[in-house]
DNA sequence: CTGAAAGCGCTTACAG
DNA sequence: CTGAAAGCGCTTACAG
């Protein structure tokens, strides 16, 4: 029994130190720790003292070399710095820890040298499974590169042509939920302000952009259909477009909150009135829409749900465990605010 | 020269196998890929064309045990959710990715339970360094756990009774800069919601608050200096507070943007003009300001100087470089919206 | 059940 | 300069 008050612990002590310290074998203290034997009451509580006296803790490189996992797992994601991400790696994170997952960082700036670069740590067991964010659905090479992942799941949109288990929001349904209000409200001109068109998660707004029309059994005008990334700069864009057209639409649906970022502050600064001149209504609500001017309607994706989730199936996955069904796509809530009125022409 | 296109390598390539297959010993190969020695062309191609065909590439929990390194550094911070710290995320894993360092997120949702952990794995070589951002700075068992760590940087906030390298923001300039931008537009009834009353980021800022009223030289009333979270709930709770006041204030200084959306809320919930009844100045300026209504003034923080300055510093600790000063203040600017006006009565 | 020993895949002090 | 070998600190198949 060490007095080590105070004093920072010359060397880290290992399970060599601890067997030593309580008259047993490495082995056996091993498998104590790792729940893999049954020992007397007296032997447990030896050995819990020397732990507790040596400091003791196992060295992670040490286990994961041995095991050939490392229990962390990988977030790759675009921007952290983007607040729907951000949340998600907060879900995930949380998840991850409740499971004993640390969780790696892997932005990658949308860039595809990067995902694979990420990619390739998984095949170094760097991480033991991905959770897999990407704008780059539509790149083959990155299809190809997925294949050889068995401990991949992607989130939030999928990619052509891969068979990882996917975990989306119903952005379909989401689309729909958006556009039925604005057509509820009285718009008959609408604009859809999408993600990339190559991307499923902007395809499937989409369509349910067109459903909510369809269904509706209105004539309804759909002044524009316009993609590109989902950002506020891509927003600001559409938003000019939009204002040039004639008539303009009197609602818009804007793909995620970044897009209707952008349209707004266009707007702001063009003095047209939302809620008044034309309705928006947005898709991710993360940011904190009730205090825009006016507060925005949107759609809100099911972020905890689905950062859980997706902890959920990788590590299924590690765990070589039955594959789990292809894809399954989350409920959206409609969260109605202000931004969405009927149209005053 | 194999050919595996398609097929997932059965297994990965190990140093030995690189070295067999150019006829080299691993230690050749090891120091070469170390930059540890100088090798004829003709045998580095044969390495490089060794390395290519069997895709080598290394198995970084073995580097660690080995090295005692992980290539890896922590960053710690109360909630990876909230928009100030995903963009420092953001920054610090851009400067840890050009350094070759992986990031950890270590999500703490301030408790310090989760802190010490976190400070444990630093211990155990799970990270080389920690970036370390909390607001229980004034907890002495965190002071103490912190004296034993030699590769941690305080970020953000400093802890009492710690030597470690500290990077903030200069919050004393922040709060002289929001609250002389107040009584120029001439208000003289002023509030202070500030942080907890614990922690340095928040006494500086109010440090900056009365300086700037003891500058102006003016007869200024303090209707209030309320403390408390970072958080917006805190921010509804001080706007109910002021509100409640008589007269109310005519202008508030908010220690940050979390606490200046609740405060936001309220006002709005409760038909408070901002810019006409009450002038609101923020601090931090991450969030989509310029969107609220009215776009908000605010004190922006270096948040990408202070995520990469942190950075190299944890890298100069961990490579054992001489001490640097202590603390270093990085410059705010003042970002002006249009959420201070002078005072209506 | 238990322990001695091999093995995970690197790095590097040491000897040639 | 170069390679054989030890060592990093675990886990676990194997033999007792």
């Amino acid at each position: 029994m060490e007095d080590n008050r105070g004093i920072p612990a010359r060397k880290n002590a290992t399970l060599k130190d601890v067997a030593e310290a309580c008259g047993l074998s490495v082995a056996a203290v091993s498998r104590y720790l790792n729940h893999s034997i049954k020992l007397p009451q007296s032997t447990t509580d030896r050995i819990d003292a020397a732990i507790a006296a040596l400091n003791y803790r196992p060295n992670p490189h040490a286990r994961s070399l041995s095991l050939g996992r490392s229990e962390t797992i990988g977030l790759v994601v675009p921007d952290i710095a983007n607040p729907y991400f951000a949340h998600l790696a907060a879900a995930v994170e949380q998840a991850a820890a409740e499971y004993g997952l640390g969780l790696l960082l892997c932005p990658t700036l949308s860039r595809t040298d990067r995902e694979l670069d990420y990619l390739g740590r998984l095949s170094r067991q760097h991480v033991d499974g991905l959770l897999f964010v990407t704008n780059n659905g539509d790149d083959p090479a990155l299809a190809r590169a997925l294949l050889g992942a068995k401990t991949v799941v992607l989130v939030d949109d999928d990619i052509d042509g891969t068979t990882a288990p996917t975990i989306m929001a119903d952005s379909e349904q989401g689309g729909r939920l958006a556009t039925a209000l604005l057509i509820e409200q009285g718009h008959r001109s609408l604009a859809y302000v999408g993600g990339p068109q190559g991307l499923s998660s902007s395809r499937s707004r989409l369509r349910g952009f067109r459903r909510a029309i369809a269904e509706s059994g209105q004539t309804i005008a759909i002044a524009a259909e316009l993609h590109g990334p989902y950002s506020s700069a891509h927003g600001r864009i559409a938003a000019e477009q939009l204002l040039a057209l004639d008539p303009v639409p009197t609602a818009l649906f804007a793909a995620s909150d970044e897009i209707a970022l952008g349209v707004l502050s266009v707007f702001k600064q063009r003095g047209v009135k939302v809620g008044v001149d034309i309705s928006v209504i947005a898709f991710d609500d993360v940011g904190p829409l009730e205090l825009f001017d006016p507060p925005l309607t949107a759609i809100r994706q099911p972020v905890n749900a689905m950062g859980r989730r997706a902890v959920q199936i990788v590590l299924a996955l590690i765990n070589g465990e039955a594959l789990l069904p292809a894809t399954e796509l989350l409920p959206v809530e409609l969260i109605i605010r202000n931004s969405v009125k009927p149209p005053n022409r």
